[in-house]
RNA sequence: GCCUGGAUGGCGAAAUUGGCAGACGCAGCGGACUUAAAAUCCGCAGGCCUUAACCGGCCGUGGGGGUUCAAGUCCCCCUCCGGGCACCA
């Protein structure tokens, strides 16, 4: 009975033994300092939230990087691969509220939990770079880093519009908020307040942001397109209206080439993509928050009380998250605006689909040739015109009538007085230096990105390291003050605002400007600040001098490869671009990117549904590592879809998977005694050896699996040769016990076997490299390769088609030029039964591929 | 609306350059071992038709067209599903 249970492959006892093994040496995953001669690379996955325990997506995010970190260090590189914790955020003063635990108690308990998950499942990290973001450590360096940023101007205060979660009774990002909800709350709908907030500049880089994207080849193509439309670049001009006034004359017949107001004249600035449909524009349509809204309805009580309706409508449409869906709607003011071109006068409204906070705030509306401003005009019966005479009859119905509105801008100007005949493009050049040259408009570039909001009134966050002082007001903290620590002594209250603000000690503090009384910012980071650059602290986590040693950056830098979820394809990976390049203007770092190259995973959804808790859908990474074994739930994480595929969670292919593990163990324990003996012998050349077909599919699965590693990833069919491989070995396994295969060979077969195994089951790995003898770690023996003339096959298959339909499959040599393969296949009786009587019109012989008798 | 990714057996999937569709695994079926079961090992396995069986035939990669000796793969049109952005002037 108990000899039985020797027999059996029990990952419990073998992932505790190495656990421990691997517990007790700690340098075994530190990466050799910059001097080491050999190549560096630096493999990050992204740090998780603690929250608690790790979830599939953790499992599976964390196996692709396992596997590639081990392949690299057995390539013989120098890796770095680090783990940290992203841990502030509000989910610990969610739970103080409820469990009456502090943040950092929480957190601290919930990082230790998570820790002991992941080395039970085996990851190679090398704990000594761990970096926790909620420990001063590490958040006086956000600190550091704002101040620099302040100095630099990079950062600013302003009152704005922000998005308000009632729930969490706080600002939110705009990059938070998901369909007008709160990220974290889908049901809260998000409100608009105004408050006085910290801004990071990160238009500044907009234009280097984005010219960045074309040169990240190593990044998926989504993930950069996502990118150029979060930042939104838009060529155009802005040009200036002028507001009538009763000396101002309706536009006549012979219009002026310009219109020259007169020096005092209100301007209404316009911004427009399309200049060359300006003769097109019959009306100008202003945000309703816009200031001359304001001045008009202030003296004209019944307009006012309807832009507070168009105002409350466009709220509630925010707050809804559809503001694209809601009814256009429009007020005339009564007002007219002069296109400074012809001197027309064009009547004013205010239009709810006009935003304030893009562009200027008003638009020039040409109904003619664009959707928007044809479905408005259409409403209210303001004139449409045509000025662009398409070049193309594409855009006319059956009845020869023209379809408008038409976008294109294939076309000539036409109702556009000196203009007429100019092409589009042309005309807006021309067009815009005339704006320049008469002082109304210029050429301007926009974007839709927006400097980042890093205020937050929460608590677990990083102070704001400014004062505010009654007589200099807006004081930054010294450096040699920092950091400001984050008083742990606090009440945690569902009340809005922030709790600093409660907190007299951290709250009086003397100016260090005056000496005199002052507040401190009770405003905290938000946690993007934390994760935007925590991957070069892991190059040197424990510095207390500063941020990192930028020789040591300079040598890591930019990371090799980075793997994380597509959820992060635009917040993280664009604060973390855009404080790579705040920092080398700040001269600390040499690279314009952090990484070259990305990979975003797939979700792991079960029952066709991503796993969450509301859906009861959820598989316990624990529970799989208790019934199955650390190597086979990983590996199953990496063998049941391509890594960048969502996969599909079955338990029944977890216990294939360790299956399949049992029999990798009974093989190689069983004929490890044989491989022992062969010592340090060669097999020799393989015409001699009953071995050679095992060798050549073990030749075959190496350059398989290798060339994967190359870029391609698909762990999943890498997995699956390696299955090939142990099948033919369990096929042979009579012949292996008989001693009919040379014992060099069955040394070869067995070891090779473990270490391409040991990047996907680095347990059973280590354990079947020390039971054959290996030398040292697995993790430092060298990684196979592959002989490609032990590895080729003296004779293959080709299928024979007629007419391209599979008819037959003749054997020939590899390497048999067309001639000999048309002639086995003519030969071939199938073959000779379908052609006979026929006439074989041709023969298409694609050499170690196919032929294809064309027959009559 | 715009930008993306996807659709292949009962299920997860494979086919990297157009060349035997379904590798590998799961579930299933049959057998060996066992008093029995578990575990393990051996074998079968896309669908339909035909046959006692062997043999054989036809169909088949979301739908429709096309290019090609040859299409899961390339081109055009369409349907459905996922992800991102969205009154962006």
């Amino acid at each position: 009975m108990a000899e039985e249970k020797d027999q059996r492959y029990d990952p419990a006892v073998i992932e505790q033994k190495w656990q421990e093994r691997w517990a007790a040496n700690p340098r075994l995953y530190a990466a050799e300092p910059p001097t080491s001669s050999k190549p560096k690379y630096y493999v990050l996955e992204m740090l998780p939230y603690p929250s608690g325990q790790l979830h599939m997506g953790h499992v599976r995010n964390y196996a692709i990087g396992d596997a590639l970190a081990r392949q690299m260090w057995m390539r013989g590189y120098n890796v770095l691969h680090p783990m940290g914790w992203d841990a502030f955020g509000l989910p610990a003063e969610n739970a103080a509220l409820k469990n009456n635990t502090p943040p950092r108690q929480w957190t601290l308990g919930n990082i230790a939990a998570m820790k002991r998950q992941m080395q039970r499942i085996g990851y190679s990290y090398d704990w000594a770079t761990e970096i926790t973001t909620c420990l001063p450590d590490y958040y006086r360096w956000n600190q550091w880093f704002f101040l620099r940023m302040y100095e630099k101007g990079l950062v600013y205060r302003k009152k704005s519009k922000v998005n308000w979660c009632p729930e969490c009774a706080t600002v939110l990002a705009n990059e938070q908020v998901v369909d007008g909800c709160c990220w974290r709350h889908e049901e809260t709908k998000v409100e608009q307040r105004d408050v006085e907030q910290w801004f990071l500049r990160t238009t500044a880089y907009a234009q280097e942001l984005l010219d960045g994207l074309d040169k990240l080849e190593g990044w998926p193509e989504k993930v950069r397109t996502m990118q150029r439309n979060w930042i939104g670049r838009s060529e155009g001009t802005e040009v200036d209206f002028f507001l009538a006034t009763d000396d101002i004359v309706a536009g006549s017949t012979d219009a002026p080439a310009v219109f020259s107001p007169k020096p005092d004249t209100v301007r209404i600035r316009v911004f427009t993509t399309r200049i060359d449909t300006i003769f097109g524009a019959t009306s100008v349509q202003l945000a309703p928050e816009h200031p001359l809204v304001t001045f008009f309805a202030s003296a004209d009580a019944a307009l006012k009380a309807q832009v507070d309706m168009l105002l409350a409508e466009q709220k509630k449409a925010r707050e809804a998250g559809d503001v694209g869906a809601i009814e256009k709607h429009g007020v005339p003011t009564g007002k007219f605006a002069v296109n400074p071109y012809n001197g027309e006068r064009v009547p004013i409204w205010v239009a709810n689909y006009v935003l304030m906070e893009y562009g200027t705030g008003a638009i020039m509306s040409v109904p003619a040739h664009d959707e928007r401003d044809f479905e408005f005009a259409r409403k209210y019966g303001i004139e449409i015109r045509e000025v662009i005479q398409p070049a193309e009859d594409s855009v006319q119905n059956e009845n020869g009538a023209k379809l408008l509105p038409f976008l294109s801008e294939e076309g000539i100007l036409v109702n556009s007085g000196q203009y007429n005949g100019l092409p589009c493009a042309e005309a807006q050049k021309r067009l815009q230096e005339v704006a320049a040259r008469s002082a109304f408009g210029e050429g301007k570039i926009i974007f839709r990105l927006k400097d980042w909001g890093v205020s937050r009134q929460r608590y677990w966050g990083t102070p704001i390291p400014m004062i505010h002082c009654e007589r200099d007001g807006v004081v930054p903290v010294p450096y040699d003050k920092l950091p400001v620590i984050l008083p742990e002594k606090i009440e945690i209250t569902q009340q809005g605002g922030s709790p600093l603000a409660r907190v007299p000690e951290f709250v009086n503090v003397t100016c260090p400007k005056c000496g005199g009384p002052a507040r401190r910012e009770t405003d905290t980071m938000d946690t993007f600040v934390d994760s935007s650059w925590y991957f070069y602290r892991y190059t040197d986590a424990h510095n207390d001098k500063a941020p990192f040693d930028p020789a040591k950056v300079q040598y890591w830098f930019p990371i090799d490869q980075y793997i994380g979820g597509v959820e992060h394809a635009i917040l993280h990976l664009i604060y973390s671009r855009f404080w790579t390049k705040v920092m080398r203007d700040l001269g600390m770092v040499k690279n314009d990117e952090p990484a070259t190259r990305l990979f975003t995973q797939g979700m792991v959804i079960k029952d066709g549904a991503k796993m969450s808790k509301s859906k009861g859908n959820v598989v316990s990474p624990d529970d799989m590592v208790a019934r199955y074994g650390a190597d086979a739930t990983r590996m199953y994480a990496l063998f049941a879809a391509p890594p960048d595929r969502d996969l599909d969670w079955q338990e029944d292919g977890v216990a294939g998977v360790s299956r399949f593990l049992g029999r990798v163990w009974r093989i190689v324990t069983r004929h490890a005694p044989i491989a022992r003996g062969a010592g340090s012998a060669q097999p020799s050349s393989k015409t001699q050896e009953g071995g050679a077909p095992l060798r050549r599919k073990l030749h075959q699965t190496i350059a398989k699996i290798t060339l994967d590693f190359e870029g391609r990833w698909h762990f999943n069919t890498c997995v699956a040769a390696i299955m090939e491989l142990v099948n033919e070995l369990q096929d042979a396994d009579a012949r292996l016990s008989a001693g009919e295969i040379p014992a060099p060979v069955v040394r070869e077969l067995l070891t090779t076997l473990v270490l391409l195994l040991a990047p996907f089951a680095p347990f059973l790995a280590a354990e079947l490299w020390e039971e054959l003898g290996g030398e040292g770690a697995i993790l430092n023996a060298p990684w196979p390769k592959s002989d490609p003339g032990l590895a080729r096959e003296d004779e293959i298959e080709i299928p024979v088609q007629i007419n391209g339909k599979l008819v037959s499959v003749v054997r020939v040599a590899a390497g048999a030029d067309s001639k000999t393969t048309e002639a086995a296949a003519l030969a071939d009786g199938k073959v000779k039964a379908r052609t006979a009587g026929k006439a074989v019109v041709k023969v298409i012989v694609v050499p170690g591929r196919a032929v294809n008798l064309v027959v009559k």
